[in-house]
RNA sequence: GCCGGAGUAGCUCAGGGGUAGAGCGCAUCCUUGGUAAGGAUGAGGUCACGAGUUCAAUUCUCGUCUUCGGCUCCA
């Protein structure tokens, strides 16, 4: 008698050992055909396989994530499958599933390259080897078995992931002619795979060390119906249509160019409005919460960042050093602002009573990133950090930190960011000579962070090894339009600094103490913020934000000195506004700029000049009827002071 | 930096060993209009750059640069 428990604390018996399949039959025809996978006391276990003693299970469909890692699972294996059959000798490294899908890493036989060609083929295969509903079938093998099977195959990969693996724990799975190294689980047959689409191929370093060899990488999506994948396949449009390096030109905010240099953008009369409007508003916020702005220099003496310990770090493969002609002496342009702040701190004398000091500053800062690595506006060479030092006394820094997450929080509302993730970087404990300081002040750092964000009743997740060279942050992460993921917001706690710049200041007890830093940036840098922005809104910036708020479009040429005088006035209200004064029917006007995604559109002819007025079209939701100058101008301010209100003041 | 694509007008793209095309945009003119594309005419390209093969290269080969998808990296 074996006894089933579902998720619901429901128990079915069964005479003897039965199979996540069987369960699922016993509830009902539809579960077992929807069902991929089952979890046996927790862990993911094939359908197929016997269950042997009491347990509690779950069973997992498409809806589960555990249901489409098994199905992506053994859509790899598939896939390897038809590859194999392409190229006899491919050597199979690891096949994972994503997110979006699966990849196979592969090594294929000499002299043999794969392109996008051979995918259309590749997936033809997959597809009439799904038809033949091969049973997918586990086996256990001994270590040397598997061994010896991989060795005759000549596949030194899977020798030396079997190498690393126990005696015992070890098994296989075979569908038609094709048999893999794999822990599992997998669907049933290969016949639940309906639809299936190879994305691209790619490189990748063999255990994702960039001194192994490369493989060749092939991203793939499957899914168990036809429309599901033309679904997905018109969604990967659509976002496309967002991608800011598209929406960014469209709209004349950022361009970059050759003779200029790879990863530098240059901001555009639009783009720099946009960002000019993010620095204001985050001024604001700052000045509420007791920051002060100060500006300094883009080069430093390279001393500091010898002093900093960023030079011993990046130096070599970073910007080189510039020289002064006559002495020789070497200035580096600035990677970071922190140097030059820590100096701002010495610049007099600071008592306890002092701190903590919140210095902030728009500063630019330049990196030299792999040409390989250079992605629009996320990743440049040149970039705007909305950098600040927080210098407080050791009690000060979580009450320090918790505030700088309420100004996060501050800016996400202004900009409706709802996904995001936040993450806590703590050191690799394995690693300590990639981090500067005493282990003791790396506890404190990261004591701080853990409960400031439990304090603050913030989801995170902690990852090791992601922390600063100089102390753990916390970042808060969001997607873009292709649900790649990009660290913005930054929040650091560093004890180092302070010691290695001799910070201080006079305790109560008039003695000599040492101050905490907090590094943070709540957008990052101005440019991957306005990136992930853009793809946010498609472009379709809020009110407050967006660079041209109203366009006036008068009917004919006769109207042309009326809309300028309404362009004046609204712009001497500080509603952002332009005139479209071409020679062009007003459908044509409208449809233009509908498509230029200005919020508001002001229509005026022979009526409205007579009137004083504007026939207001809202963009994307039409005619919104006719108000005086005035009024409209009144109405805008009040829907922008809606979109900040309790924000800053 | 590494693996694999791509580079033709301002933009989106077609073409192809005999020195180039479309649509949109732009300019000029006609039209002077009422809520998502009015009409005519015209200007614009060293076909990314540099070598090589060829009688002839934008087209084929190689290299460089830039760019795209990944990998690695990211103070």
């Amino acid at each position: 008698m074996i006894k089933i428990t579902l998720p619901d604390n429901s128990v079915r018996e069964f005479d003897a050992a039965v199979t996540g399949m069987e369960v699922a039959e016993s509830i009902s025809p539809r579960l077992a055909k929807d069902v991929l996978s089952v979890s046996v006391d927790g862990v993911v276990w094939d359908l197929t396989r016997k269950i042997e003693h009491d347990a509690k299970i779950k069973l997992y469909t498409w809806d589960d994530r555990e249901g489409k890692d098994t199905f992506w699972h053994s859509s790899a294996h598939l896939m390897a499958e038809a590859i194999e059959s392409f190229f006899p000798g491919t050597k199979f490294g690891i096949g994972p599933t994503v997110d979006t899908g699966f990849y196979y890493d592969i090594d294929l036989p000499e002299g043999k390259t794969i392109s996008d060609k051979d995918l259309v083929n590749i997936e033809k295969k997959m597809l009439e080897l799904a038809r033949q509903k091969n049973d997918i079938v586990r086996s256990e093998i001994s270590k040397n078995d598997a061994m010896a099977m991989f060795t005759q195959k000549n596949d030194e990969l899977k020798q030396e992931l079997i190498s690393e693996l126990e005696d015992g724990t070890i098994t296989l799975y075979n569908q038609g002619n094709f048999t893999d190294l794999c822990r599992g689980p997998h669907l049933p047959n290969t016949g639940y795979i309906k639809a299936i689409k190879l994305m691209s191929i790619a490189g990748a370093y063999w255990r994702g060390d960039e001194h192994n060899r490369m493989l060749t990488r092939i991203y793939g999506v499957t899914f168990p119906k036809q429309k599901m994948l033309d679904e997905y396949l018109v969604m990967l449009e659509e976002a496309k249509k967002r991608d800011h390096r598209k929406v960014g030109k469209e709209m004349q905010l950022f361009t970059f160019s050759e003779n200029v240099g790879q990863g530098l953008p240059l901001w555009l009369p639009k783009g720099a409005q946009l960002r000019e409007q993010l620095e204001t508003f985050l001024k604001k916020v700052q000045k509420k919460y007791g920051y002060e702005q100060v500006i300094t220099p883009h080069i430093g003496d390279v001393k500091l960042y010898k002093t900093s310990g960023h030079f011993q770090k990046y130096g070599k493969d970073s910007f080189q050093p510039i020289t002064t002609p006559a002495e020789g002496e070497e200035y580096l342009l600035k990677p970071m602002n922190c140097p030059h702040h820590c100096e701002i701190y010495k610049a007099w004398p600071r008592s306890y009573k002092d701190l903590p000091v919140r210095m902030a500053e728009f500063g630019t800062v330049y990196r030299y990133e792999m040409s390989g690595e250079l992605h629009g506006l996320t990743r440049v060479r040149g970039f705007t950090q909305d950098d600040a030092h927080l210098f407080c006394r050791p009690d000060q820094v979580k009450d320090e930190f918790k505030k700088v997450i309420d100004i996060i929080f501050i800016i996400f509302k202004a900009l409706s960011f709802e996904n995001y993730t936040a993450q806590i970087s703590l050191r690799d404990p394995e690693k300590p000579e990639k981090y500067i300081g005493s282990p003791e002040n790396w506890d404190k750092a990261e004591r701080a962070i853990i409960e400031a964000c439990e304090e603050k009743g913030l989801n995170t997740v902690t990852e090791l090894g992601e922390a600063a060279f100089y102390g753990p942050k916390l970042d808060f992460m969001i997607k873009d339009a292709l649900g790649r993921s990009w660290q913005l917001g930054t929040v650091q706690v560093d004890y180092n600094l302070p010691e290695r710049f001799e910070l201080e200041y006079i305790g109560s007890d008039d003695k000599r103490h040492r101050p905490v830093m907090i590094h943070r940036a709540p957008f990052g840098s101005m440019e991957r913020f306005v990136a992930v922005l853009i793809e946010h809104t498609a472009g379709k910036f809020p009110l407050w934000l967006t660079p041209e708020q109203a366009v006036v479009l008068p009917i004919s040429e006769k109207y042309n000195d009326y809309a300028k005088k309404v362009s004046e006035v609204l712009n001497i209200s500080d509603i952002r506004t332009v005139v479209d004064d071409r020679n062009e029917k007003i459908g044509r006007k409208i449809r233009d700029n509908e498509l230029k995604r200005i919020p508001y559109l002001l229509i005026v002819g022979e009526k409205e000049a007579e009137e004083e007025t504007v026939s207001v079209r809202r963009q994307g939701e039409g005619d919104k009827g006719t108000m005086k100058v005035n009024e409209f101008a009144e109405f805008i301010a009040n829907e922008v002071r809606e979109q900040l209100s309790g924000l800053y003041n």
